[in-house]
DNA sequence: AATCTCTTCAACCGCCTCCGG
DNA sequence: TCCGGAGGCGGTTGAAGAGAT
């Protein structure tokens, strides 16, 4: 059992623990977390040294009080999805899952508590206490059953109206995450697909998602396809109730 | 000045999923 | 098919600092 040895070493991190993380980081890379601590010589289990890197250490962080543009995306997002941090931390960019979830747990929650007990103004965007939190289903695709599922998915469109704009089926979101090395939506276009969520709020509430066939280019389609590096790791696709039997036969 | 209480957030823990042997 | 190891995630804890009494 990990951190059961009396041996590893618990608890804060000294500068100079930092430092030999950081050294060993920037020459090795990110991953193989089990050979970390023996390359940095660290006496901390592999998850400590990951989370030290991925909370704080990690350049690109950002510290300090959260904007108000991001608190508002931090509870749109977390109506949306609930307590799926390291998705709502995704969209914040320098923003980690663990700042996230203590931003939640110590300024919102509260807030919503009180919100839920005093009022409920349909303007606030404070969680509405019957809000139905949608908890997409994750389906892990490697590049393989990616690329063999979306052929499946746009045979079947292209048989029945021959237009893929055309169809119904909804893609709710593929999660790159930051660290994964998958492949990820272009900012524009991944900013103007959460948008186009976020704005149609009522329905995603009725959980009906958002965003359709056609909300994504073929030229992003195109480039999944063509990009090399994915699948190397997995990213997830969170399909509705179509998609998700199209890609689960 | 001392003590108590509250708040914050870094870090740990346990669990889950995936992958490779 | 099974099993163990690795990566990753969300929930929880506890130390440290801030504020109140």
């Amino acid at each position: 059992m990990e951190g059961s040895s009396l041996r590893v070493r618990k608890g804060a991190w000294t500068e100079e623990e930092d430092l030999l993380l950081k050294k060993c980081i920037e020459k090795y890379g990110e991953g193989k977390w089990h050979q970390v601590p023996a390359r940095a010589g660290l006496n901390r289990c592999r998850k400590s040294c990951r989370l030290r890197w991925l909370n704080y250490l990690k350049p690109n962080i950002k510290r300090g009080h959260f904007a108000a543009d991001e608190v508002d995306l931090i509870i749109r997002l977390h109506n949306l999805l609930g307590n799926r941090w390291s998705l709502i931390a995704g969209r914040l960019p320098g923003r980690t899952a663990n700042d996230v979830k203590n931003y939640w747990n110590t300024h919102l929650l509260k807030k919503n508590i009180d919100t839920f007990s005093k009022t409920s103004n349909p303007k606030s965007h404070q969680l509405k206490p019957n809000t139905k939190v949608i908890k997409p289903r994750p389906q892990i695709l490697s590049k393989r059953s990616f690329l063999v599922n979306l052929d499946e998915y746009n045979n079947n469109n292209n048989n029945n109206n021959n237009n893929r704009a055309e169809t119904s089926n909804n893609v709710v979101l593929a999660d790159c995450g930051d660290n994964h090395g998958g492949y990820c939506f272009p900012d524009h276009d991944e900013m103007m697909w959460w948008e186009n969520m976020m704005m149609n709020e009522k329905e995603v509430d009725g959980h009906q998602l958002q965003c359709s066939a056609n909300d994504i280019d073929q030229s992003v389609l195109d480039q999944i396809m063509n990009e090399d590096n994915y699948g190397n790791t997995m990213d997830e696709f969170f399909l509705d109730e179509e998609l998700w039997n199209v890609f689960n036969p």
